[in-house]
RNA sequence: GGCGAGAUAGCUCAGUUGGCUAGAGCAUACGGUUCAUACCCGUAGUGUCGAGGGUUCGAAUCCCCCUCUCGCUACCA
């Protein structure tokens, strides 16, 4: 008897590298999600996969010696890897190489240009490799990438736009009749006013400046756009047909039910994808849901600091539903959490350990102790039994409400107050100033079925977060794992069964001290390793850029390069990247502002000999006249150096 | 610069349409207990509810202003 479908799927993961544990979250949420709504009834579709395409992976594979799809290939088995460790149920894993897909999108992009809704026009301006994107000089952040902050080339490519402003209105229409559709409703605001009401702007939705993407096939100079590459993936991973022919299947799935995604993608699901959509004419997906970020506590991550948390090195310290215990606990709702090694040993010491495996371990233990292992209902019910099983019996229902809003962190939460009412029932109850009394035994033996019934009612409800041990606390008690619908009632659990007779710990307690010991000591064994590759290997530490264009002589002539040393610099106020320094070149003085407020202070920045470029026509940034540019280096996590003579030199010295 | 969110116990946060001595979890202290993984149960807390002003019989809650933090966005040679 089903409650119907329900599609849900987690953005497909980019394989341009592995995922830390911040990205691992997404699936572990997703897969609770998924398991509950299984559990309760419905009949759940849960896909997930990996986005393949993009010239930022065509450049990887590139400094790997590999082909891309070599490169998409092992990178995309690590991340099956680690979902498969982490224990998710998805029904579908999708590649974007995947052949039905690239199929799929290209006779989507040539139907959307048939009907008018992409059409091809030029594009001029600069673009940045890494973010795929196009700017307008205005745009550009000293030249650069007002995104990521890289470097961008002049190009001029003829392309494919889709005409978003088309459809824009009815959006509008969309999301302002349907509330449910972008959660949490903050994001909702933001796209409304930073996108919508002021206009959307065609999308630029093919590139040629590489080919590692799917070909536009009567275009072939051009791939199609990563984003509408990659979001279709929703549709056609179910059976999507573009000439009508859709499969049975997606007939009965689409629309989504819910799409997990990270926050830094709703602008991408809840208006371009929507967009695609009604143009292909196909209904829009119920609900898209950003979720915050977990992010590390103890400093930023970086490869070369070796301390990037990885979700397998997290099931090696604790084991995997630990690991999903945390990850789903301490994610609030639309804030962002924070892990660290101490707060997970937190955590699992006072919830896993203390509440939940104590529990059980106690409550076996006493029937052994008491029963040999034998859990009966003796009928001797008391006032007090009542209050236990009024909280079991209702937990279901409190769980059931925290799900339909995605409130998982609470959803674990009521079921952990179950728990702990469990312990209190025994301190109420005193089990072992019963086993004192021959007359008490009945009662005593009730209690212990009490315990019993309400843990595995408790275990029913944990299973969907965390299943092993789900299935392992119901194995202790030699019972089955309990379907949702055998809650309500009380007293489920077969009188007269003989649980194990040596416990097993669910949860050993961890010293704090020791893990964080022993965290610094592979993080150091990282960092050194990290360290050694590039010493060993120079190519591990160069950074290609995309060539600009050859330029003449003349060209180079036109620019005046000097040393130029910084007497002041303060920052320029309101603005979150901007230092106004004085920069004495010669004998006279410039006013210079530079985007880099976030690698040098305005106090280690006096007295530094730099290079400037000179001769740059002056420009107010945030209404500050700047009349020339310090030069920087920059690496591929866009740090900076300033550019500074290896030898002293004067102020105003020329640079050829 | 534009739009928005937020500032509550040591920490993480909850506080419905303004109404009883402002709550939960973790951490802390004390007490109880011993079946259990030095565990569990109970009690106690302290809070100028960011600052200031206003509306009201009454404000954490509504209004104004200020400070700070954050998100999105624009600009950032």
């Amino acid at each position: 008897m089903s409650k119907g479908k329900y599609y849900i799927t987690t953005a497909i993961a980019y394989t341009s590298g592995k995922p830390h544990i911040g990205n691992s979250y997404e699936i572990v949420l997703a897969d609770s999600i998924a398991r509950f709504k299984r559990k309760d009834g419905y009949d759940v579709f849960f896909q997930t996969g990996t986005d393949e395409h993009g010239q930022k992976i065509e450049l990887k594979a590139e400094e790997a010696g590999i082909t891309p799809k070599e490169f998409v290939d092992n990178v995309s088995t690590e991340i099956k890897r680690l979902w498969d460790l982490m224990d998710t149920s998805y029904d579908k894993f999708i590649r974007t190489t995947d052949d039905y897909h690239e199929k799929q999108v290209q006779k989507i992009f040539k139907r959307l240009y048939d009907q008018g809704d992409i059409y091809k026009g030029a594009y001029e301006g600069m673009y940045c490799t890494p973010c795929e994107s196009f700017w307008t000089e205005s745009q550009l952040v000293d030249g650069k990438c007002p995104d990521c902050g890289r470097e961008v080339k002049p190009a001029k490519e003829e392309a494919y736009f889709f005409k978003m402003s088309k459809y824009a209105d009815k959006l509008i229409e969309h999301i302002n009749t349907h509330p449910e559709f972008i959660q949490p409703v903050s994001r909702k605001n933001e796209m409304m006013n930073n996108f919508l009401l002021p206009g959307l702007q065609d999308l630029c939705v093919s590139r040629t400046s590489f080919k590692w993407g799917i070909p536009v096939d009567f275009d072939d100079k051009h791939v199609v756009y990563v984003w509408l590459d990659a979001l279709t993936n929703y549709i056609t991973g179910i059976g999507y047909e573009c000439d009508g022919n859709s499969s049975e299947q997606y007939k009965k799935l689409w629309p989504a039910d819910l799409h997990l995604i990270g926050k830094d993608i709703i602008r991408f699901h809840t208006i371009y994808w929507p967009i695609f959509l009604m143009a292909l004419g196909e209904p829009l997906p119920k609900q898209v849901f950003g979720h915050p970020w977990l992010l590390q506590g103890d400093g930023k991550m970086s490869k070369s600091k070796g301390n990037v948390i990885y979700a397998d090195d997290l099931v090696d310290f604790f084991g995997v539903d630990a690991v999903r215990y945390f990850v789903l606990h301490e994610m609030p709702f639309e804030n962002d959490g924070v892990i660290s090694w101490e707060l997970l040993v937190e955590r699992l010491n006072s919830d896993l350990a203390n509440t939940l495996g104590n529990l059980v371990n106690r409550t076996i233990s006493m029937s052994n102790k008491y029963f040999g292992g034998v859990v009966a209902d003796k009928g001797m019910a008391e006032a007090v039994d009542e209050d236990l099983k009024a909280v079991v019996t209702g937990t279901y229902d409190k769980v059931c409400a925290k799900m339909e809003e995605l409130r998982v962190a609470d959803s674990l939460t009521e079921i952990f107050a179950l728990f702990k009412r469990c312990n209190k029932y025994i301190d109420e109850t005193e089990p072992w100033v019963l086993a004192k009394e021959e007359a008490k035994k009945d009662r005593l033996a009730t209690v212990l079925y009490n315990l019993v019934e309400s843990i595995l009612i408790g275990t029913a409800l944990l299973e969907p977060f965390m299943p092993s041990t789900a299935k392992k606390i119901a194995e202790q008690l030699n019972a089955q794992v309990r379907g949702f619908e055998e809650l309500n009632t009380f007293g489920k659990y077969v009188s007269g069964t003989k649980v194990t007779e040596k416990p097993e710990i669910l949860f050993a307690r961890l010293d704090v001290k020791e893990v964080v010991e022993k965290a610094e000591a592979m993080f150091a064994e990282r960092k050194a390793q990290a360290e050694k590759m590039a010493d060993t290997e120079q190519e591990a530490n160069v950074i290609d850029i995309p060539a600009k264009d050859e330029i003449s002589y003349e060209d180079f002539e036109k620019m005046q390069f000097q040393v130029g040393e910084i007497i002041a610099c303060e920052e320029v106020p309101k603005s979150k990247k901007l230092l106004c320094s004085q920069v004495r070149i010669g004998s006279q003085v410039k006013q210079i502002v530079s985007g880099i407020k976030q690698h040098y202070s305005a106090e280690e920045m006096v007295g530094k000999k730099v290079m400037v470029l000179v001769n740059l026509k002056p420009a107010k940034l945030a209404g500050v006249l700047s009349e020339g540019m310090l030069l920087c280096a920059e690496d591929a996590e866009g740090n900076l150096a300033l550019m500074t003579p290896e030898k002293e030199m004067p102020a105003g010295a020329e640079i050829c």
